[in-house]
DNA sequence: GAAGGGTGTCTTTTT
DNA sequence: GACACCCTTC
């Protein structure tokens, strides 16, 4: 026992050894937190608790699968009869279990963001709604209803609301319940409900979960939070930093944490404070910005590590320069040995990674970027993943919708419009819909034999999953259906691509085919880990690469060299949080980008970017960078050799101007002969059209023709 | 039913 | 600038 506790710190050691049956650890970046919980679990171990009566919630399954492994390595044999999941993961599990009191059909389905898009256009289109009426909006303000365990039932007679919302997002709810289908909300929301309405349940899953223990409990919904208060039933153990909640704007409430306190009032505080991460000074330096927020319950980071190296703050000329720079100090670091890997470079918005991914590219430095379309997210992936789900569960209407005539196979828009008629008529699912279309002889004689076609189709892999293995009804699928030649025909790169990907599809099928049997039961596991789990993008080879990543996706890791550009105001902030009253939350994501670095932090703004292709903008400073206090900063500015044509940065052909442009160089000191001295921003266009953007020091910054402006050069 | 043109949008992201 | 979406046209 001493062992194990031996490695941790005192904080660490009570927090892991308490008798308090509420417990909060205040734990702030880098200061262990996932070791103490781990350890904890192991401590009641030893104290006897079985396995099987902790549950373990998690937000990602990343997280749950650190865990589930650090655990498997303190205690041999144990991870595997723990729960350890995230909510959905562990929601999901509950209502397979009791499919039939959560008034679920035995084969429901989870569809994924995009697939409720689809099934919300579809009903906004259908219901004939005004043409302002925008299904995207529409779905956000079902999801945050559900968020909040809202029902439109419930909404219907209480709130004065949008009607059109609350007709859309019933009909929703009553498709969804005929498909068979669950959104990610509602799989949270029907556990709740789950337990709401079976008290039995709820007393089983207190007895048996003797230790319930929450991560990123910052990160908490209110149904969540509902969901944990009504299951405890003995010891509650949550670990979280309000400094570093970041999910507001997905209905995190970081309130859940001075609510735990009322509501289990014997509870107790430990705070984590020590760092094992970064340098002091940089710790310093993201306690001072982070204290500019007024709410928070309060916490002091410290270490005993190194000054370490000071804070550079580069402020470019245009967000090309920022590259130029970035680039350049990251071939200075591999130059003294450092790994890419143990480099990110962190922007705020996806948009940003555009101009450093050129820049490595032509510099042959290794990147990858996290992010971004997912493997099971790709269109041609999702094609194949509905047939499966079609044959699993003929009345998936989103689906259904998806592959009727995909391929094309002749049941067009008119023949599917007659189908949706009979659907929505007798409230039917979209399949019952079709056989009864054909029995009934509603469509003309072409139609309807490609209609009879594609039952037959769908009815011969039903056939397959009695008697064939998963992955060779996967095989027929991409044969027979006629996908794989659809893309074929098509020789893109894109088309290449997308049948690759489908090879790698059938890869991860046949690996999971090997270790399960029964092919029904496969089908439906693994669908509902594709559902759950929709994996990395893709590329799994361990190269050694520069991370590239958004600020909200770096959490949880950390990075000797980090790099957090764009610092402009109305971009980090970004402009939609400011007007939202969101500055709190925007400073926590910069609190928590700037604690992934352990050794040096850089920080970058452009005095003008381009963005969304139009005119480049002049960019103010981030306030942010304001609010660290300047000892723990060196500043350092753009020097004109940047912009010299050098091998950082290979002009394109469109700003190779050739006769007037070219005379200047972007950083350039000018002369107007009314507006004075100033400096050149950007240039576009050609010959007689080209035109620079001068800053000049006096009158601000102009677009000016190259032919008539007159410009000398300094 | 495919292909081409015009239009509007453009935070963050896991499940 | 890029992409998704809608409409028109063949």
């Amino acid at each position: 026992m001493t062992d194990l506790l031996s490695s941790l710190n005192e904080y660490q050691k009570q927090a892991v050894t308490t008798d308090n049956s509420a417990v909060l650890v205040l734990a702030g970046a880098g200061s262990g937190k996932t070791r103490v919980l781990i350890h904890r679990i192991a401590w009641c171990c030893q104290q006897g608790v079985m396995p099987h009566q902790f549950l373990a919630l998690t937000f990602t399954n990343k997280a749950a699968a650190e865990m589930k492994v650090r655990i498997e390595n303190l205690l041999p044999g144990f991870a595997s009869n723990i729960w350890i999941g995230t909510f959905h993961g562990i929601a999901y599990r509950l209502l397979k279990m009791h499919w039939k009191q959560a008034n679920l059909s035995q084969n429901f389905q989870i569809i994924d963001t995009d697939d409720q898009t689809q099934l919300i256009k579809r009903l906004v289109k259908e219901a004939k709604l005004s043409d302002d009426t925008d299904a995207k909006s529409i779905q956000w303000q079902i999801n945050h209803y559900k968020d909040e365990g809202l029902r439109a039932d419930y909404i219907e007679s209480g709130f004065q609301d949008d009607p059109n919302v609350l007709l859309i997002y019933k009909r929703y709810e009553q498709l969804c319940q005929r498909s068979g289908l669950v959104d990610f909300a509602e799989l949270l929301l029907r556990s709740l409900e789950l337990f709401r309405q079976n008290p039995d349940l709820v007393a089983h899953y207190q007895d048996r979960f003797q230790h319930i223990l929450v991560d990123e409990f910052q990160d908490t919904n209110s149904i969540q939070y509902a969901w944990i208060k009504l299951i405890t039933g003995n010891n509650l153990f949550i670990v979280g930093d309000d400094d570093q909640s970041i999910y507001s704007w997905r209905g995190a409430k970081i309130e859940n944490l001075t609510t735990f306190q009322s509501d289990f009032p014997q509870h107790e505080i430990i705070r984590l404070e020590q760092n094992y991460r970064s340098t002091n000074t940089i710790l310093s330096a993201a306690n001072a910005v982070i204290k500019f927020n007024q709410q928070r319950l309060g916490k002091d980071l410290w270490c005993e590590g190194a000054e370490g190296d000071l804070i550079t703050v580069f402020k470019a000329m245009n967000e090309k320069d920022e590259a130029i720079y970035t680039i350049k100090e990251i071939k200075k670091l591999c130059s003294h040995g450092v790994s890419n890997r143990d480099i990110a470079i962190l922007y705020r918005s996806n948009a940003l990674s555009r101009n450093f991914e050129e820049l490595l590219v032509s510099n042959g430095i290794a990147y990858r970027i996290y992010g971004g379309l997912r493997f099971f997210e790709r269109a041609e992936i999702k094609d194949v993943l509905a047939y499966l789900k079609l044959i699993h569960n003929s009345d998936d209407d989103s689906s259904y919708i998806r592959i009727v005539n995909k391929p094309t196979r002749g049941i067009g828009q008119k023949a599917q419009s007659v189908v949706h008629e009979l659907a929505n008529e007798q409230s039917i699912s979209l399949w019952e819909a079709s056989v009864k279309v054909c029995e009934q002889g509603l469509l003309k004689a072409k139609a309807k034999s490609s209609l009879v076609n594609f039952i037959q189709l769908i009815n011969d892999f039903k056939a397959m999953t009695e008697s064939d293995s998963f992955s060779n009804l996967t095989n027929s699928i991409i044969e027979k259906t006629g996908l794989q030649a659809m893309h074929e025909k098509e020789h893109s790169e894109k088309a290449i691509m997308r049948i690759e990907n489908i090879k790698e599809f059938l890869v991860a099928v046949k690996q999971f085919d090997s270790e399960h049997q029964q092919t029904d039961a496969v089908v439906e596991d693994f669908l509902s880990k594709v559902s759950l789990d929709a994996g990395v993008n893709g590329e799994t080879s361990e190269q050694d690469s520069v991370n590239l990543m958004t600020l909200h996706s770096a959490k949880g890791l950390e990075f000797s060299y980090v790099f957090i550009c764009g610092l402009e105001q109305g971009l980090f902030p970004h402009i939609n949080s400011i007007m939202d009253n969101q500055l709190e939350e925007e400073r926590r994501l910069f609190y928590v980008g700037m604690t992934r670095a352990k050794e040096k932090l850089h920080l970058t703004h452009a005095c003008s970017r381009q963005r969304f292709g139009g005119r480049p903008t002049l960019q103010k400073a981030s306030q942010f960078i304001e609010e660290i206090p300047s000892q723990y900063v060196i500043s350092e500015k753009s020097h004109q050799q940047h912009f010299a044509r050098t091998q950082y940065y290979e002009q394109k052909p469109k700003y190779k101007s050739i006769k007037s442009a070219s005379a200047f160089e972007l950083g350039q000191r000018v002369l107007h002969k009314k507006f004075g001295e100033g400096i050149i921003l950007d240039h576009e266009g050609e010959g007689d059209r080209a035109r620079v953007q001068v800053h000049f020091d006096a009158e601000g910054s102009k677009w000016l023709a190259v032919a008539y402006a007159k410009l000398e050069t300094l």
